[in-house]
DNA sequence: AACTATTTATAAGA
DNA sequence: TTCTTATAAATAGTT
């Protein structure tokens, strides 16, 4: 929608690219929060720009009900997917916050609204550790049902050594075997954890 | 963009609220794609229905792939565990954000202040969303050495199993195992990985 | 699902 | 970046 017709593939110049996706991503964004407002839907947006930039839109409530509590986890895992192709650096994000809170010092423009910001910022770190423990909570429970397999091989394999003591003792005569490897091995496989290949 | 200028909010006839999420939800996704191919940018989309379904759209192989996956097959899953465990606290102080958020948007102290607000905000998720990003990355190493163990750990099963299988063949004459299962059992734990929480 | 009158988004240019 | 504007796209209401 613009003077001529636009092929949908990668733009070669750098800087239309560069401005396309400021134009695009806005325009994205401002339709995301629209279709949620209109429609009463939960909607949740990620854009990671070529340079590694993150922008995002989510609607307040509904997505944070259900995606953001239930599944942003497996967001994380994806942005942390795509950060990584991305070979991008942790650092540079941190030095951006870094540099807003500076920023943030500077501006003695209201008392008022930097005690909200010290506000927002402690709900937001309380948020941060609350998902980080969930994820925990989560991903422990993984560790567990993993710890629980070790155990139960490691069960086995005192069995097995045992009987390969008697075996060995006794000699030829042991033909009784009360459990086979196999059948111990696929016992408490976790079921409704998810699978984190 | 049709035969009337439409308000943005709630379409309260049901019908259609319901073709227009129809149509928009279409678009949205498309111009999701666009943005991604055309600026080769990294864009996840998530939308979820009033009446709860689920559509997504996303830039990478990976992130479909794992979003398609955990978000239809272990959805609930999650769900339910989350539930059970940590609804309660979480809520809380979620509604607190939300609170300290819509307090922000009424509160017009001085534009400039909230702008940076909502520039903060962003920043501090992002490092958020980094950090949690950060903390998978290690828990998934974490997952990855314990699964290594129990690999081996199956490996030294077989092991055992064979080596009783020949012994039972061979009768009371074996007397040279190669290997015993303590010196298998502890080898490769995770020595540099961090503690959790 | 299709059809269009309109509105919106945006490509190119400044 | 920001604005302007010609044009392409999206879509609201209709069939």
């Amino acid at each position: 929608m613009g003077r001529k017709k636009l092929e949908i593939k990668r733009i070669e110049n750098k800087s239309s690219r560069q401005v396309t996706f400021s134009k695009r991503r806005n325009g994205l964004i401002e339709k995301a929060r629209q279709l949620s407002v209109l429609c009463d839907a939960s909607v949740a947006l990620l854009v990671v720009s070529a340079s590694g930039k993150l922008y995002s839109f989510s609607s307040g409530d509904n997505l944070v009900k259900i995606l953001d509590r239930y599944g942003k986890q497996h967001f994380d895992d994806l942005k942390a997917l795509d950060l990584q192709s991305k070979a991008l650096n942790y650092g540079s994000h941190h030095e951006l916050l870094e540099v807003v809170e500076s920023k943030l010092v500077e501006s003695n423009v209201d008392n008022v609204s930097v005690d909200f910001l010290a506000q927002l910022e402690d709900h937001l770190e309380t948020a941060l550790s609350l998902t980080r423990a969930r994820k925990t909570e989560l991903m422990l429970k993984l560790v567990d049902s993993l710890k629980e397999k070790e155990k139960m091989l490691k069960e086995e394999n005192q069995v097995l050594a045992s009987q390969m003591e008697k075996n060995h003792h006794v000699g030829a005569e042991a033909d009784n075997m009360e459990i086979s490897p196999r059948q111990i091995s696929d016992i408490n496989l976790p079921v409704t954890l998810p699978l984190l290949n």
